[in-house]
DNA sequence: CTGTTAGCGCTTTCAC
DNA sequence: GTGAAAGCGCTAACAG
């Protein structure tokens, strides 16, 4: 069993009575070939179950049919999804889909970078947290596609996907308010962070869209965590007036934030309302369910799929290229 | 940025002043190479930044340095965990792991099968429910390694590597007896699949170790899944004289069966224990936190790639081997 | 519209 | 202990 004889695009050509050549380009489509032997060729390559092989064109075309998603945390839920959405659409065009680990020190990411770089990888998805600008540069200069999920567009770094987290905070806020919540606290991730950034927008901006001045004793940071949140929770039931309904700046937080209720005595949604934000599964598992803002991660990679296609066939795309995705709000029942 | 010049063995044999082949051989270790040429060697590769380019190596060897996990569903927790422990051992050897979603019928898996047997992939977790025989049959013709997750061994199949699920759930019930709980009642998934024969297995010995023996009215099969859990609770709490305690088939019918104990107005684990298995992440968010057995996904990666290093450097390996991990006792706040 | 041929960068006989 | 040279299977000039 150790050496099996492969068909090979010489054994096509032989029994299709063409040249090498025109096998292959039959097969690339990269010129003209005559009806009649486009279809003979097919055929004997159907006889012969002839496979290409990807090593050896690899070396011919310096390319490998494949793109790789390097992530930091291979448990947080988000990645598998994002993996997901780039196979749905990667896989039928042939593309292998590759996740790599790069935990710890930048360090390590250079490793796993020169690696895949080494491999001659068609593109990379860098959702690892750690990556810096010699990584984006690295990837880049070496022409293989890159696709990051947030930062600022530069031309050297490759195009970015990300989610509307501003617009999806606003959502739930507004859902808040037009359900008749008035008093609305926010138990937010640090805002130093992208994420406790843009969320902290759209609260804001959808209080004074809707005319009302956000009171700043309403606003609380702590770690985007479970302990965080119930931190946060209680800060907030605490004072003199307590809020009506806490806006999370992730679903861990709400999870905490509804440790804190239930502790207090108090029920969600009755004494108060609490929503989260990503949409994890256990947001739908904890008692009761998360009012809470999908992240689309699915979508993500479907979005990151379509540029690396863009970029990867046909006439090379200049200039670099941002996708927003829309948030979507779920309305479960903590609110 | 189209034309960047690879430096190639070539380039390092020729500023070392050698042959290419000793430059291979110093690499591959394959030849005894002299002390000094060797280091003379290794020192060019160090100053040229040489790395030998795995398309040619493959084109040559046959061989990809790289293995695939085949999963049927990308958003079971499980795999990523099962991922990140192949990555850990695999990925310091050179390896690239990728991750195929074979979703959908058979004939999808064959597709990604043969897709996957085409770039000489070296080796195959296969954790998609749909595998049948034919699969792995053709793996393992192919010469590619092969690890499958459960079922029986047969040489024509590869290695399997699989948690004591029956242990493991031994390990519960005895806990629960230990407590002083006698009255216990088991929520099970349907005993047809293998999960729930080995876990049901474990449970009647568990019990049948302690002197006890298993009162059948206390055993109902559902669905694996957050309502099949529910109905179980629900069947079995409405019993004249209801159980003290409820083991649960897996943690979704766990926080199935938390559902009803809080809608009947009962607490947990004051009115009744209630335990899950497999640890995923809710487990410990629902409250009260469950406990639970870990399935060691982690781990079982781990000893895949383990097995996968066996196989896939030096002699050839003869035979096929199971790998059985122990199952681990999480006890939190349910019991 | 089709064919001949020169490599891509490496491993590995075979020969010294 | 070391080299020369023959490909691995494919693509893409170049040449009709």
């Amino acid at each position: 069993m150790r050496k099996e004889n492969r068909v090979g695009i010489a054994d096509v050509a032989a029994r299709a009575e063409v040249s090498v050549t025109t096998v292959s380009h039959v097969l690339s489509g990269r010129r003209p070939v005559s009806e009649k032997t486009r279809s003979k060729v097919l055929r004997v390559i159907d006889e012969l179950g002839y496979r290409p092989d990807p090593s050896a064109r690899g070396l011919r075309t310096g390319r490998s049919e494949s793109v790789a998603l390097i992530v930091t945390d291979v448990t947080n839920p988000f990645y598998p999804l994002l993996a997901a959405g780039l196979q749905e659409v990667l896989q039928p065009a042939g593309f292998l889909i590759s996740v790599c680990a790069a935990q710890g020190t930048a360090h390590d990411l250079d490793v796993v970078v020169r690696h895949l770089l080494d491999r001659r990888i068609d593109g990379i998805v860098m959702a690892a947290l750690n990556a810096q600008e010699r990584h984006f540069a690295s990837i880049t200069a070496a022409g293989t596609a890159l696709v990051r999920l947030s930062g600022e567009l530069d031309p050297r770094f490759g195009d970015i996907v990300r989610a509307d987290d501003t617009g999806g905070m606003a959502d739930v806020v507004t859902h808040l308010l037009e359900s008749g919540y008035r008093r609305i606290g926010l138990v937010n991730g640090t805002p130093e962070t992208p994420p406790g950034h843009l969320r902290l927008a759209g609260y804001l901006r959808a209080l004074r869209d809707f005319g009302l001045e956000p009171d700043e004793s309403l606003i609380i940071s702590e770690a985007f965590t479970r302990s965080g949140g119930a931190r946060g929770a209680h800060a907030l039931l605490g004072l003199d007036t307590a809020p009506e309904a806490l806006v999370c700046g992730n679903d861990l937080m709400a999870v905490g934030a509804l440790d804190t209720v239930r502790e207090k005595g108090l029920t969600a949604p009755g004494d108060v309302a609490v929503t989260g934000f990503d949409d994890i599964e256990a947001a739908a598992l904890v008692s009761p369910p998360l009012t809470t803002v999908h992240n689309p991660a699915f979508e993500i990679g479907r979005a990151c799929a379509r540029l690396f296609l863009d970029r990867l066939s046909g006439d090379p795309v200049d200039g670099v290229r941002e996708v927003v995705l829309p948030q979507k709000l779920i309305v479960r029942e903590s609110t």
